[in-house]
DNA sequence: TTGTATGCGTTATCAC
DNA sequence: GTGATAACGCATACAA
């Protein structure tokens, strides 16, 4: 509602005079900063730099932005950084990894900020965005019922600490069941994600003889080290058995291409918790984000259908190993 | 200069009130945000989300907080981007990358902001944050010429693009020169970054029948790709040759433990810069950073001096492969 | 030491 | 449509 005239003149002025907006002004008169608050642990390692990336550009499109504090090392330290978050005027906040205290959902509330979660999925106290491990492992077994197998292994993380870990290792139960396969007692290892642990595992999974045809790793991690365990055993993936996983980081499909993964666009979590914190701070009360699909990703030849098992391949000449031309 | 009864009656008045600042009114009367912008390309790989990380520490140990953003993809997006960051009244701008539209650097000085590009030396534009990389040439040649090898390899990103990737090439030539050693031009191969490109090299240089007695590798994804390769040619390493990389992802070493590297700490980059631009935002003109140092680490056993070349490798038999035990 | 007025640059409200 | 004016909440400088 202003002439056209003037419009122009306006902006012809902000050009010539180098003008820009004093936000601290505007946000003083507006009450709200346009700013949203990311509290990030561990930022160095995992996938949390790509949900980061997901979250700044959800926001950015709506004309937010981001400020971050990561708690280095001290879980002490954390009230600490939500009030400075507060005290900067954050709109909503986002919260990564499951674990938070007690005490930052009773502030964020005190102060009326919009929050989430982030890589979780149910929590009493507030909304989550995370993947479907139940759907993912079942994407994964369906996958191995369809290529045959009927006796598989699950090397996965501990299921103690990690409520994603134990989802992942349930459905694979359930989804086993489902298809009337079983899982081999033998090959049921519980372990650290990690490439040593995956290497060291698929050893001794190795070594127990074992008559399972695949084996399902609980992150990239442990199925790059397995895969590598395999490899140096002189067993051919995916021709001879079966290598699944779920890939957290598109790190073990990168290391060995014939994997077959269900992989988690993790940047969609991000982008998930932005769209709904936007939609939360316009006070639009939207419902709360439903679990990610995963991806069910078959990279290599989809090849026959594999017929022996550990034991009988464990069997063959450690000659015949894989040439490098048939990965090209 | 107050009294202590009055301070302690207001701080449990604010404590009663769940009184917090508003940082918006305070940034309007101090004129300054206690916040600093960073402009982050490419963040879901690399090491930038390590660099963000040693930034935060930095600047959240002096009382600043981290507005991030992230042009997604389109390099055109970028002055819209620093507008909105001074727009919110950013105090001082970090650059990741070396390669900057210009226009940055001029409404940045425009606007009297203090700004450091982090990973990166040298620019005639502002001061830069990033690593020794002929002090780190230095490092590793020296090493290998103390292990004994007078004939080397090295398999390096291409240097056309890159700065860092020809300041390291460069390195090595001069430090095998100071050394008197020699490199083996073919055992000499630019490709890009990636673990199939080092695994495609090494497989080249296998070939190639090269008398190099070890092989420099550009980064750690290349380092991984080659030991890959050696591993699946049946050569030992270290023992027989040796492997060593400039670490820009704590990866290769992770996953081959015995392996000689040149580890850039890179979270320093991002504390040298917080401590850089702090100081600048505090009038007190302090002097350029200076090249960061790299960190040598050798794992595994330093092991005999390696006499065998990698033709004489490639003719031992496959059969005598590494054993799992030897490398706990 | 403590109280009090003024300005920081916007937005929003209200007359014009 | 357009122009003036009052918050917004804090820091600062000055007076008490």
């Amino acid at each position: 509602m202003i002439s056209d005239a003037t419009r122009h003149r306006v902006l012809a002025a902000v050009e010539r005079l180098g003008y820009v907006a004093n936000g601290a002004a505007r946000a003083l008169a507006m009450r709200r900063t346009m700013t949203v608050g990311a509290i990030v642990p561990r930022f160095g390692s995992s996938s949390f730099p790509t949900m980061i990336q997901g979250l700044e550009t959800a926001l950015a499109a709506k004309g937010y932005t981001l400020l971050l504090s990561a708690p280095a090392h001290e879980e002490a330290r954390e009230p600490a950084i939500l009030r400075a978050l507060i005290e900067r005027g954050v709109d909503a906040v986002a919260l990564l990894g499951s674990r938070q205290p007690r005490q930052t959902f009773s502030t964020l509330s005190a102060h009326r900020i919009p929050f989430v979660m982030m890589w979780a999925l149910e929590s009493d106290d507030g909304d989550c965005v995370g993947f479907d491990e139940h759907g993912a492992a079942a994407c994964v077994v369906d996958h191995l019922a369809q290529l045959g197998h009927r006796r598989i292994g699950f090397i996965g993380g501990h299921t103690a600490d990690n409520e994603r870990a134990r989802r992942r290792y349930r459905g694979i139960v359930e989804s086993v069941a489902r298809h009337g396969m079983s899982l081999c007692e033998r090959a049921l290892i519980e372990t650290d994600y990690g490439f040593r642990q995956g290497f060291e595992a698929m050893n001794t999974l190795i070594a127990s003889r074992s008559d399972a045809t695949a084996v399902v790793c609980g992150n990239d991690y442990l199925a790059a080290g397995a895969l590598s365990a395999l490899d140096r055993a002189g067993v051919e993936v995916p021709r001879d058995m079966s290598i699944a996983s779920f890939n957290d980081n598109e790190f073990a499909a990168y290391l060995h291409p014939p994997l077959t993964s269900v992989h988690l666009p993790i940047a969609e979590i991000g982008e998930q918790a932005g769209r709904y914190l936007v939609a939360r701070m316009r006070g639009e009360n939207p419902s709360p984000p439903s679990p990610l699909p995963f991806e069910l990703i078959v990279r290599g030849s989809s090849g026959p259908v594999p017929t022996r098992s550990l034991v009988s391949v464990r069997q063959r000449q450690p000659s015949k190993r894989r040439q490098t031309s048939e990965n090209p």
